[in-house]
DNA sequence: CATCTATGTAAGCTTATGATTACATAGTTC
DNA sequence: GAACTATGTAATCATAAGCTTACATAGATG
């Protein structure tokens, strides 16, 4: 989980995740994407992704063909599930939509220390 | 975003945030939970989740009380959908996931494509 | 072949991050 | 109000992260 959502971090890498995620895209023009910083920067941060799990690449030729690889966020929807899978949690998360009944509080897994 | 997802990237603080999913906890509760660290890396570990709006602060008395602030993952769960939106990549995420719940990704050969 | 193109890797630099210990501060209690 | 408790902050350090330039290599092309 940890090295999917490391990568996810960076905002450079997430936007390379939006440009491969319809279709595959050879590593020099994503770099061209970004004029801002170095084609070696970029590959680095392909190679992240790629250790991730976050792209498949595929060789072309002389090019390598860069794809989002989907499953690789799911570690990341799986932690989303995990936190907002407490119902008061997840209604809190969309409070405002409507009126929700008052609930019991649950005894808790750690200790407070006196009340 | 960037912000709340780099916070979330740390393992520490992600366990922080299931601790404080369901209740209020007290710093010090909190940083009992992780024996292996002093007690101010933990400070500063909820001072990271606190400016990234993944958790609020309550005084209490000597205490502060500190829980999930669940809406702080939204960014995050945003992300996902706009990653996401594809139903095919979606639904093949979700196969997967359902298929290796355990999330034991081989790096050499990718089982993607299936069905 | 000679060389041009696409791309990855190595080395090195700078800044960010996470940890530690020492200290400061606010509240509680006798 | 003196001492104790809970917690945050400051200073500091080691390591990780991200960037750059220089170099290496594989495939395409004349």
């Amino acid at each position: 989980m940890d090295v999917a959502l490391r990568a996810v971090a960076d905002p450079t890498r997430r936007a390379i995740l939006r440009l491969v995620r319809e279709n595959e895209i050879p590593a020099g023009d994503i770099a061209r994407q970004f004029p801002s910083m170095s084609r070696p920067a970029v590959s680095q941060h392909l190679r992240v992704l790629s250790d991730a799990g976050l792209v498949d690449v595929r060789p072309d030729g002389n090019r390598r063909l860069y794809r989002l690889r989907p499953e690789g966020l799911n570690d990341m929807a799986a932690f989303l599930d995990e936190i907002w899978t407490d119902n008061l949690t997840r209604l809190k998360a969309v409070a405002e939509r409507e009126e929700w009944p008052q609930r019991a509080r649950d005894a808790n897994q750690v200790p407070h220390q006196k009340a």
